[in-house]
DNA sequence: AAGTTAATGTTATAATATAACACTATGTAA
DNA sequence: TTACATAGTGTTATATTATAACATTAACTT
């Protein structure tokens, strides 16, 4: 399985996780991910814990910390960038990726010193 | 017990529980909050989690997400800002709140858009 | 003094996440 | 082509983080 890594193809369960996170319209708490996913064969938190890991190390998904969710990522440089913040509207709870050049290298910047 | 409010006093819970993060060099956990307030008489999570609420409502603490921890707000313009940063340290941990008015300016003009 | 609001105390339980171990699949190198 | 290394899987048990519900007490308001 060490091409689908390297290709950043995915393993079976990531792909069934991926697949719902990235269907989905608002983040995806990982109890919710297990649930969607049983009738797929995928029973316990850890397998599911297992997939998120890695999702968010390829950069394919984010976790929300503040929601303990996770959503996939909605630009494309994510591999790249590693500085991702979110907005959350407090009306609605809608969120939405910064992907803001200015920011990202502030906070690269930042981190550089 | 609103007076206290008003001139963001504490009360009781609250400021034993704010001098304990006050002090700590490093951001703490809840159940490790409540270890060491046990010999002051504060013996269920919930009293420590309605400290805790309460503290990060007025701005003497910040909530680092991502680590679940808690650490006293290290700069005097909290109450304000609300927009909260925090950088820490891949290979030490420390953590350092970023205080800098051209990052809460972005934020916050984000958000108002 | 009666009413209102915020904070407290307590028990139980929900929600989130990881440890440990056995096993399987895939790719690497002799 | 076999062994061996590595990543992923399956499973059970358990640790960690957080809240629900309800009764009570303290401080201010009128």
């Amino acid at each position: 399985m060490r091409r689908m890594h390297k290709d950043n193809n995915l393993t079976k369960n990531q792909q069934i996780i991926f697949d719902l996170i990235d269907k989905s319209p608002e983040p995806l708490k990982a109890y919710s991910i297990l649930f969607n996913v049983q009738k797929k064969g995928i029973k316990a938190p850890l397998q599911v814990y297992r997939a998120l890991d890695k999702l968010v190390e390829m950069g394919k998904i984010h976790k929300i910390e503040s929601r303990n969710a996770f959503i996939a990522c909605q630009n494309s440089s994510c591999q790249v960038s590693k500085a991702t913040a979110f907005s959350i509207c407090e009306m609605c709870e809608k969120i939405t990726e910064i992907s803001s050049s200015s920011l990202s290298k502030y906070l690269a910047n930042f981190k550089d010193k």
